[in-house]
DNA sequence: ATTTGGTATGACCAACTGGTCATGTCCCAG
DNA sequence: CTGGGACATGACCAGTTGGTCATACCAAAT
C-alpha cells in the first residue's frame, strides 16, 4: 500500500534525539497544516541539520505519514479504552463520560487534536482520504455498539433512525471538542480554554437535551 | 479600523473583467485557503497581468478582504430572507426550512462556503476572528430568537438550557453543511453530493430526533 | 595506521512566492 | 500634432520552499 516512511537510520538514533525529531515534526504540522508547515524551521525546532532529516525520512510526505500513524495509534487506544472502562454503564452516562475522555484527550494531546483538525479541512493534505476514513470509522463502530446496544436494553425511543443518531452524536460531539480546542468557534458556550467545572457542567446539559429532546 | 481593500481603478473597470478577476479570486482562496492561495495562479485565471492584479487592489490581504466582505453580505442577506420568510412557521417547521435553506446556499454558492471553511479552520487567515465573529453572531442571534419566540408559545420544553439549545443547533446544522459539502467527513449519512431527495430525508430524521430526543 | 560504513552537515539548486517598476498603449484635452 | 493621465504589461527582485550532495566526522575492524 505504501511503503516505510522512516528510514532505518531513524530507528537506531538515541531515543531523545527520535523524540526532539517527532516533537519538532507534530508541532510544525500541528499550528501550521501539511502544506505550509516548513522543513527548515522543522530542522531549526528539533537542533538538526536540513541533510540529517532526509537520512531519517523520504521526503517531507513520508515525515507527515509517520507522525501521523503515530497519532492514529494513540486515538485507537484511546477509543478502545474508553470503550471497555465505560462497559458497564448505562447508555446516556457512557456518551457523557465518552464526551469527558474527548475533553481530556485534546487537553492532553491538544497538538494531535490540532493536526486532525487540519488534516480534516485541508482537502490537499496526503492521506486525508485514508486518515479521515480510518478515524471516522473508529467513531461510527464506537457509537454504533453504543447505540445497538442501548436499543436492545430498552434505553433509545423505539423507532428511532440508527443512522440519524449516529450522525446527531457525530456532529455534537466533535464541534464540542472543536469548541474547546479552537477560539471563536461556539456560539455561547465559550468553551475555549474553560475552566473544568463550566465544562462538565456544559456536557451534562447537552447530554441532557440529546436525551429528552426539545419539544415540549 | 481598516482602509478600503480595492483601489479606485477596480471600479472603473468594465464589469465583466471585474467579475472575470473577482471569480478567479473567490476560486483560488476557496480551494486554497488564504495562503496557499497562489496570485500567479489568480492571474492566469483572470486572465490579466500580475501588475495589474496590483493596480487593483494594495496586496494580497486586499484582494482576500475584498471577496471575503462580498461573501459576507451575501451570508448575511440570506438569513434575512429566510428569517422573514419563515417567520409565521412553528419553530421545527423553521428548523426545517433553514437547514434546507443552508443546503441551497450551499449548493448555489459552494465556493462561498468552502472559503468560510478555509477560514474557519486556518488559524492563521486574516480577518478570521472579525469573521468568525460575524457570522457566528448571526447565526446566534438567528437561532436566538427562534428559540426564544418558540419559547414564548411553549413550543419546547420548559426548564430547557437556552445555550445548550443553542449550541446543539448550531453544531448539528453546521456539521450537516459540512458533511454535505466536504467528502468523507460524516459517518453514515453520505451527504456528500448526495441527491436532493435524500438530503431532504434525512433533514426530517434529524430534526425528529432533535424534537423527541433520544430516550425511550 | 588504515580502511570502512553509518551518520552529520550546510552550501547549494531549481521552482515558486508576493510584490515592484520601467516601459508601453491608448484615449482625450489642448 | 502634442502632451498627459489612466491603465496594461511582464521582466525582474529578494525571500522561501522542498530536496540534494560532496564532504567531514567518528567508531569499530583490520
Amino acid at each position: 500500500m505504501s511503503q516505510e516512511p522512516a528510514r532505518p537510520t531513524f530507528s537506531h538514533l538515541p531515543a531523545d534525539k527520535q523524540a526532539r525529531v517527532l516533537n519538532a515534526a507534530l508541532a510544525e504540522f500541528a499550528d501550521q497544516g501539511y502544506h505550509q508547515a516548513s522543513l527548515n524551521r522543522l530542522v531549526a525546532r528539533a537542533g538538526i541539520a536540513k541533510g540529517s532529516l532526509y537520512q531519517y525520512f523520504p521526503n517531507k510526505e513520508g515525515i507527515f505519514r509517520h507522525i501521523f500513524q503515530l497519532a492514529l495509534k494513540l486515538v485507537r487506544q484511546t477509543l478502545v479504552e474508553v470503550k471497555e472502562t465505560t462497559a458497564q454503564e448505562d447508555f446516556f452516562t457512557r456518551l457523557e463520560k465518552s464526551l469527558q475522555a474527548g475533553v481530556r484527550f485534546l487537553q492532553t494531546h491538544p497538538r494531535i487534536y490540532s493536526l486532525y483538525l487540519k488534516i480534516q479541512f485541508d482537502r490537499q493534505t496526503p492521506c486525508r482520504q485514508e486518515f479521515l476514513a480510518t478515524v471516522r470509522r473508529h467513531a461510527g463502530e464506537y457509537f454504533g455498539s453504543l447505540i445497538s446496544r442501548a436499543r436492545t436494553r430498552g434505553e433509545l425511543r423505539p423507532g428511532i433512525s440508527e443512522p440519524a443518531a449516529l450522525f446527531l452524536l457525530d456532529a455534537v460531539f466533535d464541534r464540542f471538542l472543536q469548541a474547546a480546542a479552537v477560539p471563536a468557534l461556539d456560539v455561547t458556550f465559550n468553551l475555549h480554554q474553560a475552566p473544568e467545572e463550566i465544562i462538565q457542567r456544559r456536557i451534562r446539559e447537552l447530554i441532557d437535551l440529546l436525551r429528552e429532546g426539545l419539544a415540549a
